[in-house]
DNA sequence: GTCCATATAAATCTGCATATTTTTATGTCC
DNA sequence: GGACATAAAAATATGCAGATTTATATGGAC
């Protein structure tokens, strides 16, 4: 029995297609999104592409330049690591609570789904999608239980725009570490120590990719991406 | 010599206008937003409508419903607390960063906004409005220093959904307080205190709130707008 | 009451018209 | 000639008016 699939809009379609696009790093940062092009290519109006747009632009997804059009985001070293602060900062509160309110049910989802993750090898580009999808949902797991939908949901909106410098950096030399240990000992502090070391192996993982990546940066992978070349139709920041 | 007015689009004087309307209470929540309708009153176009109900579902400040349109978020005493406890554990975490990184600027930002708050009652109606905008400046200059634009962000997201259950409220019984002694000794405790000292004080400003408008639920002012009628056009939840 | 067909209302989409920005071309001064 | 300003042309974003699709309400058969 095939799931029935859901009643959407074209212009959510779009929408999810672009963010998905976008977060996979199908985009150069800073690139201009023209609103023709990418309704030519969907094969839909430019009011539909219009509204998912905007709607990206909501999540910090695009950029908009009142009457400019939109722009995929720049990428700087300084906003990865706030990116990855934050995310440290949220994640470890939502942890926290998640561990305070401990059930069954929170319990085994995590096992499940470090089960399911061990399943894919980063290393495979067959299984990478995989991988990145089962990653995201161990990650999920772990805070699920947090009791707030608003930190949950701020930690997704985080997650995503650290996916997106991820996705961007192994197009430039970084290969995606696997961690099947690190994320071992990362359930076993959650199901069975306190909070306090749970969070600190929790920062300790988003650390190793922060530094990955700011060496990137540090080695000027990443300088025809952050440097807008003069004259090009895309310095659209004022 | 005027400020020069900001370019700006049609959509965007929509979703400011709209938005505005809902923080401040102007439709009732559950309340369904037909489009055409809104776009009669504005003037404008339906897709300029459209596109600004995207942007502000993006934000939560509206739901969307494929294929039927959008609608105000309900209301509910359970949402209520969890906003305003996720609203606690965000901005004390900034109040605590901003306090690290503590200088000058920021410390001058918070006494002037102090000051400027200082010159509306909250009591008069005709100087609700300002009282609100330096409310909300002075607690915005509070956390101004955390050092996170995304955690920044957030908290805005926060106090703009709190504003709306705020305003709601003020429409069924609830004065608003002025609380200048409580900015007062928050101040004091922010400048010159210990970041668990000025977060205690935080949060047990946000609890009276909280508490302020428990009892409203309590009191079952609000049943009207939590129950949906049955049979009525506006049950658009599933 | 439940099911189904039909009518109505509403949301969604498209194609084009308009407004704005960006680029290119042109002229002027030094 | 090069730097700068100005004006025309092109590209692009924005907006509108219906056409189309989808959901909701209505009414009748069973």
């Amino acid at each position: 029995m095939a799931k029935v699939s859901e009643k959407t809009t074209l212009s959510t379609t779009v929408y999810q297609k672009l963010r998905s696009d976008i977060i996979q790093g199908e985009f150069r940062p800073g690139e201009k999104l023209r609103i023709e092009p990418i309704a030519a290519t969907y094969g839909v109006g430019s009011n539909a592409v219009r509204e998912a747009l905007s709607r990206l632009s909501a999540e910090r997804l695009v950029e908009r330049y009142e009457q400019r059009g939109f722009a995929v985001p720049a990428i700087a070293l300084d906003d990865w690591r706030v990116l990855v602060r934050t995310r440290c900062w949220l994640e470890t509160k939502a942890l926290e609570e998640a561990m305070a309110n401990r059930d069954e049910h929170w319990e085994e989802g995590i096992v499940l789904a470090l089960h399911r993750l061990s399943r894919f090898r980063s290393d495979r580009p067959e299984e990478r999608a995989g991988w990145e999808d089962a990653h995201r949902n161990f990650h999920r797991a772990l805070l699920a239980n947090c009791g707030s939908p608003w930190l949950l949901e701020f930690c997704d909106i985080l997650a995503d725009h650290a996916a997106r410098y991820i996705s961007i950096s192994h197009a430039y030399g970084n290969m995606p570490r696997n961690g099947q240990s690190e994320h071992e000992a990362l359930m076993k502090a959650v199901l069975n120590g306190t909070a306090a070391d749970a969070g600190a192996l929790l920062v300790a993982h988003y650390t190793k990719t922060l530094q990955t990546i700011e060496e990137l940066f540090a080695q000027g992978r990443f300088a025809p991406l952050t440097e807008p070349r003069s004259g090009r139709a895309e310095a659209l920041a004022d």
